[in-house]
DNA sequence: ATGTCTGCGATGCGCAGA
């Protein structure tokens, strides 16, 4: 089974280009992050006639995350974290889709660091790793994918030194999704790739995919439920180099996992 | 500091967010 996740900046106007990914990599369920689209606004019949069923959080302008599933019915389970309801944000949806349990996550940012925003980024990685707990207690197979939004390391970008004083960069970014890992998730992509350079994300500026100026931001956490059932972890690299593309490319995970249609 | 996309509101561009 193949599993993606893709923040698409624009799910309309991204529309062909996504439309154009799902068929070429065929993805069994795909989470999406930045569909900066109103609920009312999600382009379902177009997904839908690529064999489809998704659930999705809209909110107007920004953020805005769904999961797509060709595989069962996305039944959703929540629609935002715990911890804050005065947080509108639409960042967070889960659902159970056979028995797979999938959160799709789009991370705040957090820049200009330090200030309000990246205040209220830690406050929200707090949240997440308190309900990731929860969700290990579980003892389900569970997946937390999505844009994290933070360089876990110094290998996980082109140039460290440029990115110090950026918050997907600060300590209090790599320290957080330190703690979170360490629950027990496995980082996918880099366990399947211990020593690489990977990268999902290229600025549209100063020709970063051009150079290759890239980060790796864009993170499938697993339970341990998976530790001997992950057959392969990569980047969809090429959506990058498409017109009108996003600037991120999607990122999937192979895992031995019986489909049930 | 720069740079370039997105969507939106009120225009023929400026703004915020990333």
């Amino acid at each position: 089974m193949k599993i993606a996740t893709y923040n698409v900046n624009g799910v309309n106007g991204r529309l062909p280009v996504l439309l154009r990914w799902l068929k070429e990599s065929a993805p069994d369920i795909a989470c999406l992050q930045e569909l900066k689209a109103p609920q009312e606004k999600f382009p379902l019949q177009a997904i839908e006639d690529l064999g489809y069923q998704a659930i999705w959080h809209g909110q107007k302008s920004w953020n805005g995350v769904a999961i797509l599933s060709k595989v069962g019915e996305p039944v959703e389970v929540r629609r935002a974290l715990p911890g804050d309801p005065e947080d509108l944000h639409s960042r967070y949806i889960e659902a159970n889709i056979n028995d797979l349990r999938i959160g799709c996550l789009y991370l705040p940012n957090g820049n200009p660091a330090p200030g309000p925003k990246f205040d209220y980024k830690l406050a929200w990685f707090k949240r997440l790793t308190a309900h990731a707990k929860k969700l290990l207690a579980e003892d389900i197979p569970v997946i937390l994918a999505g844009d994290y939004n933070v360089i876990p390391t110094e290998m996980d970008v082109y140039k460290p030194e440029s990115w110090t004083k950026d918050a997907l960069f600060f300590p209090e970014s790599r320290e957080a999704y330190a703690k979170l890992v360490k629950q027990g998730w496995t980082d996918a992509l880099r366990k399947m790739h211990p020593e690489e350079k990977i990268y999902t994300f290229w600025d549209y500026f100063r020709n970063a995919w051009g150079r290759n100026a890239g980060l790796r931001i864009d993170h499938f956490l697993l339970s341990n439920h998976f530790d001997k059932k992950l057959l392969a972890a990569d980047v969809d690299r090429q959506v990058r180099g498409w017109e009108k593309t996003s600037d991120h490319a999607p990122v999937w995970i192979e895992i031995k996992h019986a489909v049930k249609k």
